[in-house]
DNA sequence: ACCTGAACACCGTTCAAGT
DNA sequence: ACCTGAACACCGTTCAAGT
């Protein structure tokens, strides 16, 4: 699969050696040959990200109730966001593909409907918890916030405080918007 | 100011725009004149994600408690990462810069800590809802997560739901981290 | 259906040289 | 101190042409 060793390269490499003619040169074909597969970069690398989003989803285990659910994924989100090399930036920078539906929003809101939310919620809940998560990798990698964090004796525990906050906060919020 | 000329140019072509010799031009200077005030792009992106920052920091009112400051704040940031064109992903994608160090985590932390709260706490918080607001605008900006968007009926109340639930969770963490 | 070679219009960056 | 001209080593992408 090319977004295998998209992913390869990235981690190698980084962002920065993240070029169509890199790629092209690990799968032993020149690079025009990749605007057969792809229409664009732009297009490769949004699928990247759709398949790290993926994963995190898969990621939480059956059982437990909608909390359970959005710690395990906001915690697996991040984990894969800041294991991999430039994982953060890969995300943050995908631009919008119109073309692939990818997931309709009620198979995207499943795993918290299932556990009794309504779908509205369950939305909004998880594009929090995913904001959080993306947002966290993306200063933990990047960031003009250096001083920020090197305040912070734990980053990781820092970022797990807030996870917590913001699900504690949404099960407060609940009750004005029933669950079903 | 340079940095002004970099916004203006950000807001008419976006981040593909942004160029060393489209800036340049704007300037009435040949592309190299820059190196000789910032040592890379990267430095000139990292400055200006700054200012974003800076500005959303000052956005806050003088009055109300540290609650009411994290939620102004990360409501500016917010509005000031949609609002730019590619905002979000300008400070996304800004690489770590070594020699500047900015501000220093008690000065980062003082419109918390004059609110009542202790530093490690404020620091917390701060990084916490600045995570929030940066990826919220990254993915409404961005994301392969359209599909989720849509699903909302107003994207920026969702936001603001978000905001008040990790708001609303960090209080209730506070007396197991007392405030002083 | 899938790939190559060659080309186009760009990049960021360096560096001698100018004033 | 501040800027130019010319160049280097790259980019993403297109497109005719091959098999």
């Amino acid at each position: 699969m090319v977004l295998d060793t998209g992913f390869a390269l990235l981690a190698d490499d980084g962002l920065a050696g993240l070029s169509m003619r890199a790629l092209a040169d690990r799968l032993g074909v020149q690079a025009p040959a990749l605007y057969w597969h792809f229409t664009s970069k732009s297009e490769l690398i949004g699928m990247m990200a759709l398949a790290l989003y993926h994963d995190a989803r898969c990621a939480p285990p059956a059982g437990g109730d909608w909390q359970d659910w959005l710690i395990s994924y906001g915690r697996a989100l991040h984990q894969k966001l800041t294991g991999l090399r430039d994982g953060a930036r890969l995300c943050a920078m995908a631009e919008p593909m119109r073309s692939k539906a990818s997931l309709t929003a009620p198979a995207i809101a499943a795993p918290l409907t299932d556990r009794g939310l309504d779908q509205g919620f369950a939305l909004d809940a998880i594009a929090s918890v995913t904001s959080l998560a993306l947002g966290w990798a993306s200063f933990e990698a990047n960031a003009p916030m250096h001083a920020l964090l090197d305040g912070m004796i734990d980053v990781q525990r820092s970022f797990e405080r807030g996870l917590a906050a913001l699900v504690t906060g949404l099960a407060g919020g609940v009750s004005q918007n029933p669950a079903g």
